[in-house]
DNA sequence: GAAGCGTGGAA
DNA sequence: TTTCCAAGCTT
């Protein structure tokens, strides 16, 4: 690996930030370096694209305007706030360090990378974007696109998937970037890596600081940067049981741990797959259905199968097919014993759904129309 | 240190 | 359709 001298330190670093003066995004959470503002951009935008976010972030801001407005915020609004954005415990943590705040540090940020990353929900990256933009501290924010920058440019050879990487590329960027403008320093980088320094297809032909891109230079630019991929995303069946009754449909919170935590779906019941035998999903299905049912509130429906065909979706690390049950009794049901609660159609908004749902009733209501 | 945690877009 | 990627953190 390459060491700079000072004065290709120091080139670089009016290269860049020229640039970013010229060409940097006119962003909402640039209006100001608010550690608020801030802040609730950076969670927003962790493994998320800025055009997905902006929506979000100006909803958001109307919402809950300051830290103690978020601190003091029912967690259902929270998570309806958040609907749709996914990885939806990053609001449960940002609530939690709001009230860390208000509660720990009087209503006054903590002003360096190292008290903000005690926070929860803050990390290495998150405590290097927010002390740098607002407290002006000279300190790396790593995130993707630094890691991919960075790696071009020295052509660093260490898996940036492995924790092992954070010190090579912290004292690697420390040595680089200037004491003056961190902040704008860490977001040129990230805009760079974000236009011309992209992973597919780079333009590093036309970038600002294409001269000190050793990858570029040797024509190496797609082996960089280094990382393992991961694992192809594990097949799981539900049933997803459409309960109509005179009172609304029947939906369930689900847990408050692991995936879609307290967020609102139909009731999931998850089976193994038994056999491709055709018979499965008119009698195994519906069967499994009311074994769910009479074993958690000893109701007894009948079932029938919708027209419409599994729905599928996938996440990170699961890939979900669900086949659609329906269910209709015209008398009223006391579910009283049922972990879930009937909403009307019209009450949906009500609760927060995750995508997956969204789809199950899009489907649902497609189904209903081919009827 | 590896696995868990959402969603949308691009190729 | 599949695969990979996008301003990561927690356990």
């Amino acid at each position: 690996m390459e060491k700079w001298s000072p004065q290709k330190i120091k080139l670089f670093q009016e290269k860049l930030l020229d640039w970013y003066d010229q060409e940097g995004r006119d962003l909402p959470w640039r209006k100001d370096h608010d550690p608020y503002h801030v802040w609730v951009s950076e969670i927003m935008l962790q493994q998320t694209q800025v055009k997905t976010v902006i929506p979000y972030y100006q909803r958001f801001m109307t919402l809950f305007p300051t830290v103690s407005a978020l601190a003091a915020a029912p967690e259902d609004q929270l998570l309806k706030a958040w609907e749709g954005l996914g990885y939806y415990s990053r609001v449960r943590n940002m609530q939690k360090a709001a009230q860390q705040i208000m509660a720990d540090y009087g209503g006054q940020w903590p002003n360096t990378a190292a008290e903000l990353q005690k926070l929860s929900g803050i990390g290495p990256y998150t405590a290097g974007a927010i002390a740098s933009i607002a407290f002006d501290e000279k300190v790396p924010a790593i995130d993707g696109n630094a890691f991919r920058v960075f790696s071009r440019l020295f052509e660093v050879d260490v898996d940036i998937t492995k924790p092992q990487a954070q010190p090579v590329f912290y004292s690697l960027i420390e040595e680089v970037m200037p004491a003056e403008r961190p902040g704008d320093f860490n977001q040129a980088i990230m805009d760079l890596g974000s236009s011309y320094m992209t992973a597919k297809n780079p333009d590093s032909e036309h970038s600002p600081v294409k001269e000190f891109n050793q990858a570029y230079l040797d024509g190496k630019e797609l082996a960089y940067p280094v990382r393992t991929k991961k694992p192809r995303p594990v097949p799981v069946n539900y049933v997803a049981l459409v309960i109509k009754t005179p009172q609304g449909y029947l939906l369930e919170q689900r847990s408050s741990k692991g995936m879609l935590a307290n967020l609102w779906t139909f009731p999931l019941v998850k089976w193994q797959d038994l056999s491709d035998d055709e018979d499965l999903k008119t009698v195994a299905l519906p069967q499994l259905a009311t074994d769910y049912l009479v074993s958690t509130s000893n109701l007894r429906l009948k079932f029938r199968l919708l027209p419409a065909k599994i729905v599928t979706h996938t996440f990170t690390h699961q890939k979900w097919s669900l086949t659609l049950l329906f269910a209709e009794t015209t008398t009223k049901q006391d579910l009283s014993f049922f972990p879930g609660r009937l909403i009307k159609a019209s009450d949906f908004a009500s609760v927060t759904w995750p995508k997956v749902q969204q789809k199950l009733w899009d489907e649902y209501q497609k189904s209903l129309s081919v009827d």
